[in-house]
DNA sequence: CAATAAACATATCGGAAAAGTATGTTTATT
DNA sequence: AATAAACATACTTTTCCGATATGTTTATTG
């Protein structure tokens, strides 16, 4: 019941940009180097971050990386999500519709889907601002 | 952010085991079969739940295993802990102190303390009763 | 416009942990 | 005594995470 370093670095990572001004293009051996990163390792995860439309990337010179939100409507949950793939808890509850055999009577797959929208809310509750300039107990359970 | 087999079969076996005869031992080629895991890994599985309490094994013929306790008393938490080691969603929660150099300031913490108890939470609040007798929704939030 | 600094892309590798097997021991029943 | 079960330990296989390597594209700057 891990989450990977992709989805924590990514966290890390988002919290690292948040802090910094929004104007401005962080390059990424900055970031890498703060959090104590590899490199080439945290290229694929802000690759991902691109992607999904949360981080904004500038090549060249001068470039680096900068939010492409408002850290406030940028959730943990969205960014865990993109970096890690899915947050199910199962393998079966990744693909719809269900692939697993016994999932018709499967007396535990309520649980899971019960579990990964827990899982989900909690996460989706929490935004990067809140983690940025956030004493860890404004948002704390 | 998967659970693994370990916790997904000791569930599925202690649901098995809840929906037989209370004072019958069952025996652990009898749930390999209708669950469809190899006897072999089973065992590994069912040892963790003895040793934890959460079953009764009897040795030789006519053997088998029991819950060790009501169905109603034992929660979907319990057993998943008990198979998975812990459920803590990043190493660094899983010993205590906290042994990572970044904690101290670490931004991210809280928001994996608080997913912890989120997921536990969660898990604690549903028995295996639920799960045996329950028709999926009277505990899906 | 050449040199440089950055993001971006793809392929590959090593190792740890998960998943499963094999062999053997103990304890109870018949 | 024979058999059927749980219990215990060691081993193997497979999967996937985490990381690295190599190279390409795009922008700035002197």
């Amino acid at each position: 019941m891990k989450i990977s370093t992709k989805g924590r670095y990514a966290l890390r990572v988002m919290v690292d940009i948040a802090e910094r001004r929004s104007d401005e293009y962080i390059k990424l051996a900055d970031i890498a180097e703060r959090q104590d990163i590899s490199e080439k390792y945290l290229e694929g995860i802000l690759s991902s971050m691109t992607k999904a439309g949360l981080l904004h990337g500038l090549r060249g010179k001068g470039g680096g990386y900068r939010l492409a939100l408002a850290p406030d409507r940028i959730t943990a949950g969205r960014v865990i999500r993109e970096a890690e793939g899915s947050l199910a808890p199962v393998t079966c509850l990744a693909s719809s519709p269900n692939q697993c055999p016994r999932a018709a009577d499967c007396k535990t797959l309520p649980l899971w889907q019960g579990l990964e929208k827990a899982v989900n809310a909690y996460l989706d509750s929490i935004t990067i601002a809140d983690l940025a300039d956030g004493g860890a107990d404004n948002y704390c359970i």
